[in-house]
DNA sequence: GCGATAAGTTATCGTCGCTAGGTCAACCGG
DNA sequence: CCGGTTGACCTAGCGACGATAACTTATCGC
């Protein structure tokens, strides 16, 4: 087993950042949270086992971790996809695939972070507490772009934002669980279902 | 430890039975399909755990079967709730709610069968040959009425029900996972997500 | 009654997440 | 320069897990 020199007195943190990355390796590599041990981890960043519970809770806290960080990815993937579109509708629409893209690429991620029991308030949700959801925030504010640009009918904003994002989850989950879903081309499925929802929304 | 006496000759099924119903009352206090252990299982019955593999090849294939179980019920609500309602449109709002409920009230079963990894193509699913996906056939014919019936615009029936499945399912995985969710009142989102749809998908 | 076989058992393997308690080097006040 | 403190790890091991190999025992047709 290889080994790695003991970090100098204020930086634990070092170690934290390799538990990090080795443990995103791992969830990539293997594809599936329950396959990737703590033993395994530690191993990899030259440490043994124990010394990874100075640094996280536990082994859920030390994936959730890994996940929250990836997820700060997608508000940025967000971001740069929606800088350039003026048209608040085609924002909404670059944002749902690069929402579904994201999922789908990241899919151990997405699942532990959405697809697994956790507890979040509506607090959590409209404050952004909590990263990657906080993309909702966004989500949010095209909502009420589209209603100021008359593409919208007036409404509940919240509750239209919400349902698109269930729509886009709904899509994310599905690619993510069943190996082949849509059945139908890649994008086709989404571009489908967006192009509805907006169609419904109109005044 | 209750003991349990052996099953006569050809009766080995009758354990399997009893190994079925345990699991998923297990499944059902605990909440939790990695908290329902083997050794757990083999108790409730009144059996040791290597014999569970007499009839399962292993756990997932237990929690599986269980879980196909109650998916056919799925199926079965659904036909009910649909039965006594003509208008096309209606029907399609009456399965919705029935299956997110369905979802909300046995979301283990849900997540196993629907949020985590499988392997399923589109025969499968067009055949039926998965209970409980295979209400999506039921879903499927609901569609194609409501496009007879002039409620919708014609195009590809597998598709917009696809949508529809995505969209239902985005909303029952995100009430399973999130604590709350969807924060607006009990069937308000799925009302309002299925409207819009309706409305778009009009001719 | 008797061999065959179905229906279980006992014993055990390797792995898991996690903890208690120790070691050892880096720093700090005197 | 030195003794104590403390942060950064380690060794050893617990209890539980899923699963397997090899044994026993009850029931059956004959």
């Amino acid at each position: 087993m290889r080994r790695r020199s003991r970090s100098p007195r204020g930086e634990g943190e070092r170690l934290r950042d390799e538990i990090l990355a080795a443990t995103e390796k791992l969830l990539i590599s293997t594809g599936d949270a329950d396959r990737v041990s703590i033993r395994m981890i530690s191993e990899a960043v030259g440490v043994t086992a124990p010394s990874l519970y100075m640094h996280f809770p536990d082994k859920d806290a030390l994936l959730f971790a890994v996940c929250q960080a990836q997820f700060v990815r997608l508000e940025r993937a967000i971001e740069a996809a929606v800088r350039d579109i003026d048209d608040p509708v085609q924002r909404l629409h670059a944002m749902g695939h690069t929402y579904v893209r994201f999922g789908v690429e990241h899919p151990e991620q997405y699942r532990i972070l959405l697809m697994t029991k956790m507890q979040v308030t509506r607090d959590d949700f409209e404050a952004g507490t909590i990263p990657g959801v906080s993309a909702f925030t966004q989500l949010l504010r095209a909502v009420e772009a589209c209603m100021d640009a008359g593409a919208f009918r007036r409404g509940d904003a919240f509750l239209v934002a919400t349902g698109l994002w269930a729509v886009v989850h709904g899509i994310t989950s599905l690619r993510i669980s069943m190996h082949g879903f849509p059945f139908v081309g890649g994008t086709e499925l989404l571009d489908h279902v967006l192009a509805v929802q907006v169609k419904g929304l109109a005044p």
